[in-house]
DNA sequence: CGATCGATTGATCTGCGTCAAGAGGAGTGG
DNA sequence: CCACTCCTCTTGACGCAGATCAATCGATCG
């Protein structure tokens, strides 16, 4: 058995209009320690697709992403998931997925089978507890979203998507500073958010020119987080 | 106590491109009998606001939405929701919803204790797994929400929600013959797609003139259902 | 019969997509 | 140490999907 003692995370928006954004509670190393065994998943290689598997993906380091394929070529983001993430909650209930997962920089990957999930759940509450929340919060997240697509300007997208990067990273003890270097590029921001790359980028330079952003190299600085926030929520 | 002989339903997205979709199983009667009480809304009326409440809300009769309201007056719905549909499945897991619900058409409401459904999920796998299996669905929905807004044109949006509300409707045995009379307009459909509601009349009109929709009165007519399902799917 | 609400239509404007061409690194190999 | 390549970011020009504003039309209903 592999060990595993990070902290599990799930994607989860910034905080809602009606209440503050709750973060998702850390396993508890029993489960983590679970996890039969690490893949290393290259940068730009799927770590799953749609077909079933007896696993859970659990992401121990590295950026990876959720997506969906169009038939035409085209690709929507779902979700950005960072290190403590189980990318595929919807397993423990459904035999296959309707997305799948990307590898955006160098992974590790911890492998939880699915039959320990399951008898967990049965015979432990906290942890079907757990779990539950987990699927819960992702719910909460993937409405965010919709919001955010339906209803937000390519700019207020943006501030949306900093402003949640910024905030989820703190939360695992990164860009405590107020600064990170994403690993991902425009275009896949774009295809997150729903923009082309050169529309993003020109969104992009405007955050920077109204003082709310700076980048250096790689590295993006939030310079003003609260107006990055209010921007994001269409707010005064 | 309020019986209720219905199915148990909840939003689901049409056939995902990797799979066909998936219906929500049918609540057992000793659960639906649960319901403590029935409430009746108004048409227009908000069923619940994001506040915490002891209650499951079960859609029995009616036409209700999922919205959320931006700072700015604008709304976003989430969902569409039909006869048999739980409302705010989060309740379970979590106190505050980051949503609200709101009758479309005047709607009858049961209130099913949370206290209940927490006993059942502590003394029931299957009711649990039930409930968990609702909370996953609602997942696919809401990710086939995300791309659909993410990554296609009003006219692809508005033939998914077509498609979406066609096969949902004939799981419960109405629209069987291929028409139907929603119970909402057009500024609530331009609502849950992202458009204005002159472009989406426009993208309506589209349809009608290709020959996929008729429209008489009120009733909506899916004239050719598989080729309706290949344009929301940006196929062929 | 006015009043109200939703659907329809026209005119105009703009946010964003598309196409295409540079520009700046970072790595590679000679 | 310098060319060469490959990415990614940047910038410009142009077109279109969809927003906005505003008026009209139809149907329903006290």
């Amino acid at each position: 058995m592999m060990r595993f003692t990070g902290r599990i995370m799930t994607t989860f928006g910034i905080s809602a209009s009606n209440g503050p954004a709750q973060h998702p509670p850390p396993l508890p190393s029993d489960v983590t320690g679970s996890v039969e065994r690490s893949i290393v998943v290259d940068a730009q290689s799927d770590i799953f697709g749609s077909s079933a598997r007896p696993y859970l993906h659990v992401l121990q380091t590295g950026w990876a992403c959720t997506y969906q394929l169009l038939p035409n070529g085209q690709r929507q983001i779902v979700a950005f998931h960072l290190p403590g993430a189980v990318l595929d909650l919807d397993r423990i209930m459904t035999e296959r997925l309707n997305f799948s997962a990307l590898a955006l920089s160098e992974c590790t990957v911890g492998l939880l089978p699915l039959e320990w999930v399951r008898t967990a759940i049965d015979t432990r509450p906290a942890i079907r507890d757990l779990f539950w929340t987990l699927t819960t919060l992702e719910n909460r997240a993937l409405l965010e979203s919709v919001v955010n697509l339906g209803r937000r300007t390519a700019r207020e997208r943006l501030a949306y998507l900093l402003s949640d990067l910024l905030e989820r990273l703190q939360a695992i003890g990164e860009a405590l500073d107020g600064s990170f270097t994403p690993a991902i590029n425009q275009s896949e921001m774009a295809d997150a958010l729903g923009l082309s790359q050169v529309h993003l980028n020109r969104s992009i330079q405007r955050l920077k020119t109204e003082g709310l952003v700076a980048i250096r190299g790689r590295r993006y600085e939030i310079c003003d987080a609260k107006r990055l926030r209010q921007v994001a929520k269409k707010a005064g």
